[in-house]
DNA sequence: GTCTATACCTCGATAGAC
DNA sequence: GTCTATCGAGGTATAGAC
């Protein structure tokens, strides 16, 4: 018996097709589970397309290099934190934004790898020619962008001392942020990241809060 | 004419002899500027053995492997950055130790290789296989005991208040100085790693210091 | 959309001469 | 102490069949 030559495809070796919106949703999980394990610099397309079920030219096939791959992890990375922070459509301002970092905190704890991509992928990105490059600039213009908008907004709102230094506060508070997620990857158990960042938060209010927001 | 042979030597088109010490250190200043650019990950050992001027198999001579030059590099840094702070005998302790790191971060805008250096391999030996693994550990424990203790003394002193939240400040303050150092090297014009520094540790005195201490 | 095959490169480490 | 030669493994990307 013979089939119509689009039964007889079902037969082959070859995986079914999958919609490519499925493939690449898989390879970008694939992607960043490896990322978070060993780097981007380490991280190979052999690699990804095993834990994606493909071969490495099907991966390819989505993806045209390995630059590409990791652009469209740190896009989705990036969009998936300002859904959570901004996705209501209001921008917390004054201090309520330094508290919606806490917020995101608290939510990254419970998905470590993209809290390591982040780690991995800003430190290597340093570097003036590594593909992340730019997205790292330019991740860091937006939070700088945000806290500072919140902290003039404070301000005016007599929530936050005029006096306060504000490009300093913002620099530091990202940091502590970046500081604790690259401890707290090293030791998840002995650092509490939530903790320790609400504790910053409230020396900030205590050293520059006013009395409306001090409660 | 012809030479005897501990001169013939020198006619040859292998390089002249060199005492292992300074073959080594001009190794290691290699491995640094190495690292610093690209990270661990991507330092090749050809690379290091051009910079040094000397053939990849020459370099393997001195070092057996390339986590062994790992190694000698990430010791030269601690027992630099011990020299530093505790080189005169003294421990720094109450805020004066929060003081010396302000110190410390004048001293490393002056060597950004060795910030760099940090930066990326704090990132990377996150990682459970990576060769800084260990070492990364012990330097986090190293700090946060010395913190630990400075907090300590200074609450018996009545410089810093009993109700101090140890464990989160010396948290906190890690994580500022390392945050700041990846901040600034994306952007060693934008950021003033020290200026940043001083302000943290100033809040943080604000927050819990005491009389004798606030001056 | 997925595969196999393959071209081409770079890397770490070893062996052994000088 | 330094070199050349070389092995073997593993990497990205392309070509072309199905």
């Amino acid at each position: 018996m013979s089939f119509p030559s689009q039964y007889a495809s079902e037969v082959r070796k070859r995986r079914p097709r999958q919609s490519a919106e499925h493939t690449r949703e898989q390879a970008i999980r694939a992607a960043v589970a490896q990322i978070a394990d060993v780097g981007f610099h380490k991280m190979t397309l052999a690699d990804v397309a095993t834990r994606t079920g493909i071969s490495q030219s099907g991966l390819l096939h989505h993806f045209p290099s390995r630059a590409a791959l990791l652009a469209a992890v740190l896009d989705q990375r990036e969009r998936d934190d300002r859904e959570f922070l901004f996705g209501d459509g209001q921008i917390p301002l004054g201090w309520d934004a330094f508290d919606a970092l806490v917020s995101l905190a608290a939510r990254n704890i419970t998905r470590p790898e993209w809290v390591a991509v982040f780690v991995r992928v800003s430190a290597e990105a340093t570097e003036a020619d590594h593909p992340g490059h730019d997205w790292l600039i330019e991740h860091y213009d937006g939070a700088r962008r945000w806290l500072t908008d919140a902290i003039v907004h404070g301000m005016a709102a007599g929530e936050i001392a005029p006096d306060a230094p504000t490009a300093l506060i913002v620099g530091n508070t990202i940091a502590v942020q970046d500081g604790l997620q690259q401890q707290w990857l090293l030791a998840q158990n002995r650092v509490q990241l939530v903790q320790h960042l609400r504790q910053h938060v409230d020396d900030l209010k205590t050293a520059w809060g006013m009395q409306p927001a001090t409660r």
